[in-house]
DNA sequence: ACTCTATATGCAATTTATTGAATGTACGAT
DNA sequence: ATCGTACATTCAATAAATTGCATATAGAGT
């Protein structure tokens, strides 16, 4: 595999719509499934595919917590990538989860969290 | 039209490994197709459909000079873009012309060029 | 054990991208 | 006018990506 190859197989993963939006949330802070299903409005088998393909190109981690899997980018790669396409993230728009009100996901229902919004 | 369905769009030019290895050549000196083709060993309708992509989209730019239809580079975004993908340029590797023995292009055919190589 | 919830997987239908190959065109040289 | 050169266009075949939908699984709570 040449170089190219490997590069326009990473570049894939980020030339699609809403793979693109979707790391544009995660490069942020980490969400979990089913907030990411609340805030791209997609049924959730399609979030679910979206970030394996992501997942298993090592583009994300994945961590449990409870009943939740929470998705964020690990890849340094891809971080340079996202910050060169979208411009960096602002301070202080990092680590700030976006409450929504139809959502269940665990960090939408408790009050603290509500107060970075 | 998103914004991230205008940039997965131009994105897309880039993910794919003939397009990224053609863009490497073009983003460091102006080549005519036929020079394209000896460089990357394919035939001369599949380089003039991927340049012609590329074309259209803006990311090159055309000039003629004589028989031969010379192609750069000419956008900044996919210029940023690469140099974050590919790495910059090299100083050293700018302007500079691969010459092949077996390209009848017309760089490649004249001895003051040679020198450059 | 049953159920509910969050998430994962599999599969088929459709759409889009890729590639090869034949052919077309424009233009300078003879 | 015809020929050759450089490049463009078109079309069809194939491959790959995308998406919707049905279903599976794993773990927590009852």
């Amino acid at each position: 595999m040449t170089d190219y190859e490997r590069l326009s197989q990473r570049l894939k993963l980020m030339a699609h719509p809403e793979r693109l939006r979707m790391l544009d949330i995660l490069r942020r802070s980490p969400e979990c499934v089913c907030h990411l299903e609340a805030l791209m409005d997609r049924p959730q088998p399609y979030i679910s595919q979206q970030v394996r393909l992501l997942h298993r190109a090592g583009v994300l981690r994945s961590e449990k917590r409870g009943q939740n899997t929470f998705y964020r980018v690990a890849d340094p790669e891809m971080l340079a990538w996202l910050d060169q396409v979208l411009g960096p993230v602002p301070e202080e728009e990092r680590e700030i989860h976006h409450l929504l009100p139809d959502c269940v996901c665990p960090k939408c229902q408790r009050e603290e969290v509500r107060l970075y919004a």
